[in-house]
Parts: structure tokens; sequence; C-alpha cells
DNA sequence: CTGAAAGCGCTTACAG
DNA sequence: CTGAAAGCGCTTACAG
């Protein structure tokens, strides 16, 4: 299956000297003499020879490879995550500043679930989004010392230094302070029920400012119907005191909640308010389009990679600008 | 700065083992007692083994890798690539089928362009995406015995058995007999200036189509500013006989044209219908919004990788629906 | 400035 | 069923 390639023998015999000096060539490390190097890079074109990068990286111990696990991917159908705008545009620009400083970015597989394809392994680095509570993926990145940086923190190890801050409480705070401001007096809450920093944090958040009796929290498993988001709707206004505002984290179930709401003769913005917490095309498109959160995917993207690359080649200084957290869309489902 | 972790070696020696018999319990090559299976895989287990994918990869020639290089991505500024929906798309699509596969998707610089990293040969196959005329990078595959795909053809070689057809002439064909129908008698056609097949075969089948006394074809490099868009629709209405129809193949462009159109007083589409060529985001969301075409960058991406991976694995069959070429979606620049 | 040689961590005939 | 040994294509002290 391999590609015959020529190979730095080839190319030595061809110029007439040895490998070393080949390699000496196409490294910059070492000196060889100008004529001898025009010699070996005719002889290297002619027979369209490239270094072996595996071959390379085995002995380097440098692939020039990041890795990046999306976590939700797996197992995940293709038309599920690629409704999800978050991750395209969040690889999209973390491919973009790898790609700038001489690294491909690799979509690889969680390593950690069982039967995983190795190739996980194959980086010199990994960016991980988002991790999950006690995360056995990261235990097993510090056990086989594989640099890391997780975009959003495991909630069971919030100190740990590599992770890139996504302001969940922060943007908790801009999310039911604008819902307020919009006429909420009692705002529920639906979130997933993936065990990462978003759902957790927001989860906390929501409690610590909002009266206990006031406090209405719903969970919803990211990967189910989007229809669970109108069951939600349901549940909601069967309350005694129903809500007159929602934070719902996910686009698929905050369209289907809203949709659920309208049918019901529930007016949005003006009996509930609703606010999504991760921007998305379908938010925008519907009736009543939905107020929500710019998570920054490209800036978030750029800013793992930035962080990881720093970690493998300090002398970098990679200047990024950080996202700027808890941006609001608003639209008319808060009277936008 | 690569991590020391323990080597076939080390769990050979605890498990009082040799290393082929660690090499064949985890490759499943060769026969190994249960019995002794179970002692490796503890020692294993307890050293916190994983095989070096590098070091296999260079034995076996094959690394679990699929390239995608995305052509425009080169040395263009992130803000811009992330603004096309299609990218992302097509590349989120290939990953997951090629991870479904047990294959990682690796981002790769076009190993073309000088000084590029060499990293791109770290694949065992690449996917191109869009070939340009007589495209260097493919020539450099070939002589790197490298398999590829690629999406949309070089434009000097048509032929090449290697090709996920985008099906431009159809498109054409679609997009015109759209505008002709919504009332167009007169149709200008807006075109790049990258040698692609999407450019140049729109061009081709825009003439074959067109009487030659109306045809007007205008380029517009693909990466100019927005307002390249806006001094495009001023000469079109310059022209002494304006046309009432207007192709415009990249939406960039196409929403800056329809801009001007309007602020000119121009009424679309009662005056000038205008037709998109490649589906986004920002063309929906503008008034009026602009009818465009589906290019279905996930099935392509699908598509994509499955011809690539069965290239490698010949034995695999994957079944993937092709995409439903030339689909449009109709909005209010052409009535709808 | 150039080269012979060891070795990165694995796989795979081959011999026992 | 198990092991000793060669070798994948490169890099890198080290000696000349």
């Amino acid at each position: 299956m391999r590609r015959q390639r020529s190979t730095i023998r080839d190319v030595a015999r061809r110029a007439g000297v040895s490998v070393t000096t080949v390699s000496h060539t196409f490294s910059g490390n070492g000196v060889v003499n100008p004529a001898t190097q025009a010699r070996v890079r005719a002889a290297a074109t002619a027979l369209g020879y490239h270094p072996d990068v595996v071959a390379s990286g085995l002995r380097r111990s440098r692939l020039g490879v990041i890795g990046l696990v999306l976590r939700p991917a797996v197992g995940v159908e293709p038309q599920h995550i690629q409704d999800v705008d978050y991750f395209p545009r969040f690889a999209g620009a973390a491919a973009l500043t790898s790609l700038g400083q001489g690294y491909a970015l690799m979509l690889v597989a969680d390593p950690a679930v069982p039967h995983a394809p190795t190739t996980a392994w194959a980086c010199d680095g990994i960016i991980v989004t988002d991790p999950v509570d006690r995360d056995p993926l990261i235990a097993a990145l510090r056990a086989g010392g594989m640099p890391y940086t997780l975009v959003g923190a495991d909630p069971a190890d919030p100190d740990d230094p590599h992770v890139i801050d996504i302001a969940t409480a922060l943007i908790t705070d801009r999310v039911l302070d604008h819902l307020a401001a919009s006429g909420a007096t009692r705002i529920a809450l639906v979130v997933g029920t993936d065990a990462i920093e978003w759902n957790e944090a927001t989860v906390r958040r929501y409690r610590e400012r909002t009266p206990p009796a006031a406090q209405h929290v719903r969970h919803v498993p990211e990967r189910s119907e989007h229809e669970e988001g109108a069951v939600a709707a349901d549940e909601l206004l069967a309350l005694p005191e129903p809500p007159d505002g929602v934070y719902c984290l996910t686009s698929d179930h905050a369209r289907a909640l809203v949709d659920r709401l309208v049918e019901r003769g529930v007016r949005v913005p003006e009996d509930v308010r609703v606010v999504c917490g991760s921007d998305a095309d379908s938010l925008r498109s519907v009736a009543p389009a939905i107020t929500a959160v710019d998570l920054q995917p490209q800036a978030l993207g750029r800013q793992a990679a930035a962080a990881l690359l720093t970690q493998l080649e300090p002398d970098l200084a990679l200047a990024v600008p950080p996202p700027e957290h808890g941006a609001l869309i608003v639209r008319t489902s808060t009277g936008g």
C-alpha cells in the first residue's frame, strides 16, 4: 500500500555523498558545502525525493501534528454534528492557526474509548473539547506524557493550568441579566446531561443567583430527538407557576421549545422570553428569531491552538486576541 | 519534547516474554497463548504502554491518516475562510466518514507550495479540494505514489479516474433555466479567477448556452474585497443593454452585488434576478434574501472520503449516497 | 566539511 | 506457541 518512494539512500548514492550529508542538506543541521548541497538537491529533484516525515518523526520525536478531539463527534451520525455550528468553526480556526506555525491539525477519535484507533497518539499534542467530569482521556494523556489543552475545564479539576477559559459563570450572568431586563421574573433553565463544564457551571451559577422557590432546572440529553425540547416546553407550561423566561443551552432544543410554545398560543417574547446558549443558523431564520449567546468558536479555536503550540514551542510567542465572552445576539425572542 | 513512554521492550521485560510476543499480542498477528497474552496486557497496563503509531507506521507503511488539502485556505486570513460555509461542512463530513473507518483526518497545508511543512506526506492518502489547472500538487502526488481523490477535476485532466464529480455543467443549466423561468432574458455571469473546474466549466457551459450577443462574463478574484461585487454591479448597470439576470458564483460578491443594485434603485427580483453559486448564511439573512445553489458540501465530503478509503482498502465497500447536484434554494432574489 | 555507525520503536519472516 | 534478528527511513553524536 505504501507509495514506494526514493529514500535518503537513493539520493546519497546518486549525488555521490553519504546519507548524513543528504540529511544535513534538508534539515539545515550541520554544515554542508553549498556546491555539495546543490548536487544533493539536484539528485533529490531528479528522484522525486521527499524526506519521510514518519521516519523523521520517529527519530526526532516531533511530528508537526496537533490532534483535536471533538468529544460529541464520536458515535454521532454525521448529520447531527454538522448541523451544529460550533465545531466546524472551532476546528477551522484551530486548523488555520496550526498551519500558520507549520503544524497540521488532525481530527482524531477519542483515544479513551474502547477500540479507538491508536492514531490519536500520533501527534505532538492534543486539544480536547470539551472535557467531561473526571475525564479518563485526560488521565490517559497525562499518563502518556502527551501535552494537551482543554477547552473548558474538567469539572473535577478546575485548576488544571492547561485550560482555555470558557467563562461559563460570566455568560450565565449576562443571560440571566438580559432575561430580567427583558421582563422575565421567573427563569427556568434547560440544560444537557453531558458532565461538561458548560452544563454544570451553568446550573451552579443559576442556582447561586436564583431564589430557591423560583428555580426550575430541566435536563435534556444533548443527543436526544429535537422533540425533547417540545416536551420540555410542555412540562414548563404545566408547572404551578410557569416561567416567563427560559435559558436553554442547546440550539436544537431551544428551537423545538420555542416552536411548541408558539404552537400552544404562548406569545414569545411577551409571555415567555427565551435565550439560547449557543448561536446557530437555525435560530436566526425561525420566527420568532431566537436570542443567543455567541460562544465565539473561532476565537476559542485560535486560543486553544495557540496555547498548545506555545506549550510545544515556548519560543513561539503567539499573540491571539482572547474571545469576547458572553456577547449576546439579541433577537425577537427577547424583544430585540 | 516527546513524552517519554514505555516501549514494547519494557513491556516484554516486565512480562518475561520477547518483543515479538508483545507485538503479536497487540497487533493480532501470529498466535499467542491466551495466558501469555493476559500477562502481556497486564504488564502493558501497569506501564501505561501504548504501541507507538509512528514506529508502527514506519514499518507497516500504513498510518491510519487521511490528508485534506483545502486549497483556498493557504495564506488566507482565518476570518476569510471561516465565513465560507462550504469548507467546514465538507471537512466535518469527511472527518466523520474517516473516523468511522478508523482513520483520522488531517488538515494539511498544500505540499506543493514552497516551504510547506512536509507533514503533508505523513498520511496514507490525500483529498484535494479544489484542484487547479495543471495542478502541480497532483503531479507531486503522482510522483510520490500518494493515493489521492480530487473534488472537481483538474481542468487540464478531466479524465482522471480519481475525481469526485461536482457536476458543474448540470448546475449551470439548472441555474440558467431557473433565471429564465423567473423572467430573465439577458443573463450576466460573475465568476472568480482561480483556475478551478467550478469557474472554468461554468463559463464554458454559459457560453455554450447563451447567444453570443447576450453573453457577459465578469471575473472577480475570489480573495478580493467584498466591494468588488459592488464594482461588478456598477459595471453591469453601465452596459448598453444591462442584464436582467445575474449568476454570481461566490457568496461574498453576490451579497455586495445585490446590495449595490438595491442601493442604486434597481429592484431585485423585478428588474434583475440574482442567483448565487454557493449557499451561505449570509445569503439567507440579507434583504432581499438571495437564491443559491446548495453545493452539498457534506455529501461531497462523505463521497470524497469514501472514495479514498476504498482506494486504500478495496474491501471496505462503503456505501454513501451521492450528492443531489444542482439543488436550488429559491429565495426572494428570484421571486421565491 | 564529510562519512560510518548506532538507534528511534516497531513488524515480520524465519528458526526453533 | 515463542524468540533472535533484520530492517522500515531517518537523525545525530562522533571521528576523521
